[in-house]
DNA sequence: ATTGCTTGATTGTCAGACAATCTGACATGG
DNA sequence: CCATGTCAGATTGTCTGACAATCAAGCAAT
């Protein structure tokens, strides 16, 4: 035996267990783009994404753009009606009441499950949260400040220790980002919510469950509320 | 005005509200014989799925194949490794003590919100009670009981009213049944849990919805227990 | 005003092909 | 014996080109 240490095949025992590859095909690099551009909203709500126009615009051959769009739709950011093509999603209000109310049920599960939680995932919601708040004082591009924001929520969730639970969570973000997309194209009010989410933290490291559980509530609420108005549907 | 009662053209006002064409694409229908194969135990965890072989056997082209392993994978059936192909995905234990945590977040939801849902909801939670009690007593089939067993819990999370979460359910039941096509591959133990059910709704029906919650964690936990167990997995 | 036809555009699906990559066996050299 | 290099076969990732089915719109006809 001349490895003592890994005699399981399996789990290989090396010195290079920090190196990683990131190898993308290129199907997931032109969802990538995709995304990118309807996150910048330099794609609007209701927008037709035509295959043969993207292929020939990204440069790739149309079953590799077919692909892209099917991920897309499966994710939610657009809608495949049958013979009629694929298009950018438009949000209605149901949906993001919808997405919303379903936040709530993901983020909710995750606080009450804060004293239970391991170590290391209550420190990523402290680490999502300084993120978050020095990324605001710093000044940080809309952008930014967005993904920082919707990642400390979705840390929340990962309070329970479910990798489900978490994608489900990112899932409901990236449609969440396109509505916001859709009112950042009107008017980019990223309003400073760092404060409110200073004080969620502080309630849990206070203990105080059951009091972070209805702030965190009010606090979803508040966001419904806000973007239904700026989406002015009622 | 020769239409007064449905000015709105989005919305039409004629006799045939109740009709309906199921129109099914290629790939749809070969990604719904994949399931079915898969759930009916003819193709055993981790057997790979070769794009060409599926494409001769089911007398359709390499691409549609493609898509149709495309929608499996993204249903967390089965898995691709890069360059290597898909495969149907080998339940761990791991994967199985995750959805049943995430069924609990979802399902103990739906029963909280009992008391609050609206009556449509909570009639579709009987209705799929009773459809899964008769099905017990008049013996049906292993495949069929599975079905209406696992309905039954997700028109629970049915009463938090979101779409959403009944989606997330859904895929999290697919995943469910992957494993036990496994488990009743081996020995077929669908151990009658109609009693433990109607229990549950009858917790409901009489208001204690946080007993309810408690018998439902119950339910579900030794749920777990019982395919770890027939999994032989830790 | 409704129906029917025609044209152009777009998707759904197919067939064939090629390069890149993986697997496994084999050969080579220390 | 072990590590490395090489090769053939198999499989995927991607491209090209093509065709039928469907849809949208415009126009003609009743």
């Amino acid at each position: 035996m001349s490895q003592p240490t890994g005699p399981s095949p399996g789990e290989q025992r090396s010195p290079f267990r920090t190196l990683h590859l990131e190898l993308s095909s290129t199907v997931d690099r032109v969802a990538d783009e995709l995304r990118r551009a309807v996150f910048d909203g330099e794609l609007e709500s209701g927008t037709p994404l035509r295959e043969v126009a993207l292929a020939e615009s990204l440069g790739v051959s149309r079953p590799t753009v077919r692909e892209a769009l099917g991920i897309l739709v499966a994710e939610g950011l657009a809608v495949r009606e049958p013979n009629r093509g694929v298009a950018i999603s438009t949000p209605e209000g149901d949906s993001v009441r919808d997405i919303c109310r379903a936040r709530w049920v993901l983020e909710g599960a995750g606080v009450r499950r804060w004293p239970d939680a391991d170590e290391t995932l209550r420190d990523a919601v402290r680490t999502s949260l300084v993120a978050y708040t020095s990324a605001v004082r710093s000044g940080a591009s809309y952008q930014e400040l967005n993904e920082r924001h919707l990642a400390f929520h979705v840390s929340l969730v990962g309070l329970t220790g479910s990798p489900r639970l978490v994608a489900m969570a990112d899932s409901l973000m990236v449609e969440l980002k396109l509505a916001l997309a859709q009112v950042d194209r009107i008017r980019r009010n990223a309003h400073d919510q760092a404060d409110s989410h200073t004080a969620l933290v502080m309630l849990l490291e206070r203990g105080d469950v059951t009091g972070a559980a209805d702030f965190l509530e009010r606090h979803l609420a508040d966001a419904e509320a806000s973007i239904l108005d700026a989406l002015r549907l009622d």
